[in-house]
DNA sequence: CGGCTTTGACCCGCGC
DNA sequence: GCGCGGGTCAAAGCCG
């Protein structure tokens, strides 16, 4: 855990691990967003600290976001080309064995849901990414010194999950997938959204009601 | 007291 | 069939 929790490292009482509500989809970071989009998510990045370098994904491109319309899928991604995984051939990640079962819908839990993982700098394990999330296992992996956190939306009817771990050959960076559509709005959904004069198309203008600013 | 993390045990699929 | 490894469960304990 680089995110030193708001208590001991030990026992409850994190919900402010991932419960705070500043972050974009990840899935909105990855090249091929909209043009509308951008200059929010890159002020977005920044003020999150935060440096996205990867961007993987399954083979169904979607956001984790429940905000129709809300975020753009990345389009960078084409649908006649498989998956890439840049940092696979390096042994970085997803462990070879386990993306191909995993894009087979294989192994004990059938994916049968969206994936998209995607690798990020930063010193926190735990992106705020305005949902709640609630661990519910950790795991060492074989070919990795580090562990791997199991976390599952805390709402309740809701299936996403995510696998966070560092990058074991630079541990800099973070290693998030996650898995499933959020039914449910997140906590930090766009309070407002703003229309582009030019355009006529609307984009985000703040993750934050303004009253509350 | 509710909600969360921790952590060892368990389950299950896959490769040999 | 067996062992390995990834993913999940659930009891215990902690904190606000």
């Amino acid at each position: 855990m680089a995110r030193p929790h708001a208590t001991a490292p030990h026992g409850g009482g994190s919900r402010s691990s991932s419960a705070t509500s500043s972050f974009a989809p990840p899935a909105a970071f990855g090249e091929g967003v909209t043009g509308d989009l951008l200059p929010q998510l890159r002020q977005l990045r920044q003020q999150q600290h935060l440096a996205i370098f990867d961007y993987l994904s399954d083979d169904q491109v979607r956001p984790p976001a429940t905000v129709p319309g809300a975020f753009v899928a990345p389009s960078a991604m084409d649908p006649a080309e498989p998956a890439v995984v840049p940092d696979a051939a390096a042994g970085c990640y997803p462990p070879p064995r386990t993306m191909a079962a995993a894009m087979a819908g294989e192994g004990r839990a059938r994916i049968t849901t969206d994936r998209i993982a995607f690798r990020t700098r930063s010193d926190d394990e735990i992106l705020d990414d305005g949902y709640k999330w609630r661990k519910y296992g950790k795991k060492s992996v074989k070919n990795s010194p580090n562990p791997r956190n199991y976390y599952r939306c805390s709402t309740e009817g809701c299936n996403v999950k995510k696998r966070v771990e560092r990058d074991k050959n630079d541990p800099s960076y973070v290693v998030t997938t996650y898995e499933g559509i959020h039914n449910h709005v997140s906590p930090g959904t766009v309070y407002y959204a703003a229309q582009d004069a030019a355009s006529g198309r609307f984009f985000v203008a703040g993750m934050h009601h303004p009253e509350l600013n």
